[in-house]
RNA sequence: GGGCCUAUAGCUCAGAUGGUUAGAGCGCACGCCUGAUAAGCGUGAGGUCGGUAGUUCGAUUCUACCUAGGCCCA
């Protein structure tokens, strides 16, 4: 645009700002050009520089917006990540014919923010004491449009908040493109596990776009880089020799030795620089790249612990951490790893997400949400943070609130109550002496081991598949469905009122003798000590290691999975839920109180008789009623019943005939019969004779 | 701003190449028991499957967008 005699280029979008902004009240837009010079724009033209002599090419770049400004910038290669990389693209040959000449990456400040005689009219000032004294020049040479000042964000030092100035250093990079390092690092991506398997998608996204790996950082603190520069032509000097030289002295020195000794103690006796001959050197300030440490972990811990033991520990079965090492740990040893072995020295890669607080917010001190593990430990215990762990889909964010820790808390007490109920049942059993064959298991001793192996199998496949959630839900389903709501409360019966010995009794006790041991094994993972503490209440004789993290892990056995039988106790145990809504029934009528109070009368379909006339005797106890009347009826379900069930049979409760037996609460017509135990049922009297 | 990802009952989790009343355990309510007792048993009530639009005979399941949230990068 035109202002008087002078014509300005400024962004066709910004042309009223820039004009407002500048005091400028008369001006005419001329015309309007875009792109390179051979099609009318500016790209490639020269201007002179305001402040200093000579002249600069005008460039185009992405990263000039219309928010601010005139959409024309100067920019400094040797400061400013995006200004370099213009630069860099610029001085590719295939721009030679826009620049005339390699654009220069200039950075005239020192490491104490001043000036360097590359920019001699400010040399010695601080950049924040030479910013004014440069617009006070610009001014008086009349080359300043306009002056204002702009607040926004700028990077700066996380602890004394001051800013910080970019400068263009020499640093020591590893290349992603010699040696086919980024190439070779995809490959081996596609060969590691990674869990879960999007996993894979993330650190394959980084490795295809990231730039060559920095390895120095200007830190005081840190692993040195043995890297030394000549000090008559700066050849740089770093050669496996001696690499291997300061490798010896740090052996026995100690990392100190690089900053104790000065160059010439550190190199080999007697090096000369390989261009001029030059025997003076100065050593390498700067340290390793962080990551560069943990990315060779595996060679320092891995290797030497493989030959050691004469196994193979290298490659690692598997790397875990958090989801934010696919761009840390996982990634440097990646790269580390090809350089060094041609491979990824770990097989499989496992991640979690973070920890968040119950709202699914991350956790802060500022936002007062943080749970802190030691808290929990000291209120709930270790176990309940393991089972947390545990029980949580770790492959997402996991929550941790007062309100989860308090649930995990329930399923432990179902889990310590259900293996109490075992040990102290199993008080007066001894495997060695009293186990019975398979034989002598009733229908619903084996149901309870199928269901137990069932068990084992679903564990044990989780834990390969590291699906611990599944693992602690079917634990949870185990103790306090199969065994606390059925199996036990059936077993009562026979385990407080038969006689000791009585068969239908030591069967039982195998089978929750065997159920403690797999359940111990199965837990020992997550619930360590619970499991340990269970495993020193067993007898001595009666387990096979001294402590349960020395015993094999359970293997469910096949002769245990009768899959005709599943399908019977499938029904048996539906039947089981109507008739314990008939009971609730007739409770809520105040017919009965406890079960055993009941008599249950089944009208079953010709079908379903048949199906529960074999098990005739067995649904008193099942039912932990104290009789059931099983009659056959032609047309189920028929008006005037309690219940009536659509797979074929109705349901009555009534009163139980008899008494109550004093011994086994049952009610029974025998009650009485017997003139020296007027008390008991026919049972209990043979029982105790 | 870019990449990867999540959202199912109060809580932790299942679920379906899209198809009848979306499941479990716990918690909760109510009741029972008192020989697992700072235990045990039973019954029941809880969900417009984050929101909107689209594809479809039909979507919680597929697509787009939005909202909320997480990690990494800029």
């Amino acid at each position: 645009m035109r202002v008087g005699d002078e014509v300005l280029v400024i962004a066709e979008k910004l042309v009223d700002a820039v004009a407002k902004a500048c005091g400028l009240s008369r001006y005419d837009v001329l015309g309007v050009r875009k792109g390179q010079m051979q099609l009318g724009g500016f790209e490639g033209l020269r201007c002179r520089r305001p402040a200093s002599e000579g002249t600069s090419p005008i460039l185009l770049g992405e990263f000039v917006t219309l928010e601010q400004g005139t959409g024309c910038v100067h920019i400094a290669p040797g400061h400013g990540q995006e200004d370099y990389e213009l630069a860099l693209k610029y001085n590719d040959p295939r721009y030679q014919a826009e620049i005339q000449a390699p654009l220069e990456v200039l950075a005239p400040v020192d490491d104490q923010g001043r000036f360097t005689d590359e920019a001699p009219e400010w040399q010695g000032k601080t950049v924040f004491e030479a910013n004014p004294l440069i617009v006070q020049k610009l001014k008086a040479s009349g080359v300043l449009l306009g002056e204002g000042t702009l607040t926004h964000t700028y990077p700066h030092c996380w602890r004394c908040k001051n800013p910080v100035i970019f400068r263009a250093t020499d640093q020591w990079f590893v290349s992603m493109e010699k040696n086919d390092l980024r190439t070779k690092a995809l490959e081996q991506i596609d060969i590691v596990r990674w869990l879960p398997p999007r996993g894979r998608d993330r650190i394959y996204g980084m490795i295809q776009n990231r730039p060559d790996w920095c390895l120095s950082r200007q830190r005081v603190w840190g692993v040195p880089i043995p890297g030394f520069a000549c000090q008559g032509c700066g050849q740089v000097l770093i050669t496996p020799a001696i690499v291997e030289h300061v490798a010896k002295l740090v052996e026995q020195h100690g990392t100190d030795v690089w900053f104790e000794r000065e160059a010439a103690d550190l190199l080999p006796a007697g090096t000369t620089c390989p261009k001029c001959g030059g025997l003076d050197f100065d050593k390498e300030r700067d340290i390793l790249d962080v990551w560069f440490e943990s990315g060779v972990s595996h060679a320092a811990v891995l290797k030497p612990r493989g030959k050691a033991a004469g196994q193979d520990w290298w490659p690692a079965d598997l790397y875990l951490e958090g989801s934010d090492q696919h761009r840390g740990w996982f990634h440097s040893t990646l790269l580390a790893g090809i350089t060094t072995d041609g491979r990824a020295p770990y097989k499989a890669v496992l991640t979690h997400g973070f920890v968040l607080d119950g709202e699914g917010n991350k956790m802060s001190k500022s936002a007062g949400n943080v749970v802190a593990p030691q808290e929990v430990i000291k209120q709930s215990g270790a176990e309940i943070l393991r089972l947390w762990v545990a029980g949580q889909d770790y492959q997402e964010d996991v929550r941790i609130s007062q309100t989860i820790l308090t649930q995990l808390g329930e399923v432990y007490r179902k889990v310590r109550n259900t293996t109490r109920f075992l040990l102290s049942n199993l008080a007066d059993y001894d495997p060695n002496r009293n186990a019975l064959p398979d034989e002598s298991l009733s229908e619903l001793d084996r149901w309870a081991l199928l269901r137990l192996h069932r068990l084992i199998d679903c564990v044990r496949h989780n834990y390969q598949e590291f699906d611990f959630r599944q693992i602690f839900h079917e634990l949870d389903y185990f103790c306090a469905v199969d065994m606390s709501a059925i199996y036990f409360d059936v077993l009562k019966d026979r385990l407080y009122t038969y006689r000791q010995d009585a068969p239908a009794r030591r069967a039982s006790q195998r089978v929750l003798h065997e159920t403690l041991l797999a359940m111990a094994k199965l837990m020992a993972p997550i619930l360590s000590f619970t499991a340990e503490e269970i495993w020193q209440s067993i007898p001595e004789q009666q387990r096979e290691a001294p402590s349960v993290h020395l015993t094999q892990f359970p293997k469910a056995d096949p002769r245990y999975k009768d899959v005709q039988l599943e399908k019977r106790w499938e029904r048996l145990l539906h039947i089981r839920t109507v008739v314990q809504a008939g009971l609730e029934m007739q409770r809520r009528e105040k017919l009965i109180g406890a079960p055993l109070e009941a008599k249950v009368r089944l009208s079953a379909s010709p079908e379903t008789y048949t199906f529960l006339e074999r098990y005739e005797q067995d649904l008193p106890a099942l039912f932990i009623v104290s009789q059931v009347e099983l009659r056959e009826v032609a047309e189920v379900p028929t008006e005037g019943h309690l219940l009536s069930d659509a797979s074929g049979f109705a349901v009555d409760v009534l009163k139980a005939d008899g008494t109550k037996c004093a011994r086994c609460w049952r009610y029974q017509t025998s009650v009485g019969a017997n003139a020296a135990h007027p008390e008991l049922c026919d049972r209990c009297v043979e029982a105790i004779s």
